[in-house]
DNA sequence: TAAGCGTGGCG
DNA sequence: TCGCCAAGCTT
């Protein structure tokens, strides 16, 4: 390996083993690795989604279901409800059908090379890397969105995303160490939170400022270079909100797609115009009330009325949920705005 | 390859 | 207020 190539892992894991964040589910350099279990249920938590926002819901799930025999044998609709707010539901469907897969299939223990954990459901390139050298001390290249950035620095790829992928992941193979390839990803990744961030760098802090072509170039944030977002259409869409005695209507949605298979209150078509009261769960007198409530998903943004009634039986398919303990239904986002808007307004 | 898929924080 | 961004995967 050239002596620059090495000469960066060793600056960043020396770095690593004074400055590494103490997180619920790494392990400390110098310390034995972590349970792969845990390895692998904060590498899911943690797509595209922050270490704040993990941190509470990965204390939940390991005091509720500490290892995989145990969320194996979970309630499907518990765990989704117990997932609710993080995000990208597919995430926990697969969480699920991943758990079974190594109970089933593995004896209960995650298998330990990056070809058998990419098989599993939910685990792509980025994860099965990153649990191999993580959990399993293997030397793999785990290049996620930090890594993807630092590396675009350090060798001032000029080349835009996605192509660049192919370059990016040739760097980083290029100084991942024989050993504690783990640390040094885990490394680039709290360089990257911390550091070496999207909009400005502090370089001053670097430890591989000296290292960095980017740096050089004299505009290091530059680096990725990324092709410009499409933006999202506008769509509006009616929340329906039925009262029966103290309870409300929610309904389970479909199994796949936007939000699938969590439970929520029933909604119409998100369309390019108003619906109204198309699709309404019951045949009732519907109030439309003037607040709105708008949301932003992914790809688009999303503007719903919201309709409410109130009194007597309705026949509908659904379940009746005590509106006092709403909060345990385990409702996405955009469903609790609509309830806090109904408690606003009465 | 590109599109679909949530949410909350930050500048 | 708004756009960007985050320990990506699936189809």
């Amino acid at each position: 390996m050239p002596a620059k190539r090495s000469s960066i892992a060793d600056r960043l894991l020396a770095w690593y083993d004074v400055q590494a964040r103490a997180l619920p589910w790494r392990a400390l350099p110098g310390t034995p690795a972590p349970d792969p279990y845990r390895v692998w249920l904060s590498e899911i938590m943690l797509q595209q989604t922050t270490v704040a926002t993990v941190r509470p819901k990965f204390a939940a799930f390991t005091e509720r279901w500490p290892d995989f025999a145990a969320f194996a044998a979970a309630d499907d609709a518990e765990v989704m409800a117990a997932w609710a707010g993080l995000g990208y539901y597919a995430r926990a469907r697969n969480l699920i059908a991943c758990a079974r897969a190594v109970v089933a299939d593995h004896g209960g223990r995650l298998p330990d090379t990056e070809a058998e954990l990419r098989a599993l459901p939910g685990i792509g390139d980025y994860t099965a890397a990153a649990i191999a050298a993580i959990a399993f001390g293997r030397r793999a290249v785990a290049v996620d969105a930090n890594v993807e950035r630092v590396v675009a620095r350090l060798f001032a790829i000029r080349e835009s995303l996605p192509a660049a992928r192919g370059a990016i992941r040739q760097a980083a193979g290029s100084i991942t160490p024989d050993a504690r390839a783990g640390d040094l990803w885990q490394a680039m990744m709290d360089l990257g939170q911390a550091i070496c961030t999207p909009r400005a760098p502090k370089c001053l802090l670097c430890p591989l400022a000296q290292d960095c072509d980017g740096r050089a170039t004299g505009a290091p944030e530059t680096f990725p270079v990324k092709a410009p977002k499409r933006v999202g259409p506008q769509r509006y869409g009616t929340i329906f909100w039925l009262e029966r005695g103290r309870e409300v209507l929610l309904v389970r949605r479909a199994p796949k797609g936007l939000l699938g298979g969590m439970r929520a209150l029933p909604t119409g078509p998100w369309e390019a115009a108003p619906p109204g009261l198309a699709a309404a769960p019951a045949d009732t007198d519907w109030e439309l009330r003037n607040a709105t409530i708008s949301h932003v998903f992914t790809h688009f943004r999303l503007i719903c009325a919201l309709a409410v009634a109130r009194g007597g039986a309705h026949e509908t398919a659904g379940e009746w949920w005590p509106i006092d303990r709403l909060d345990e239904a385990g409702l996405p986002t955009l469903f609790l705005k609509a309830a806090r808007a109904v408690r606003r307004e009465g």
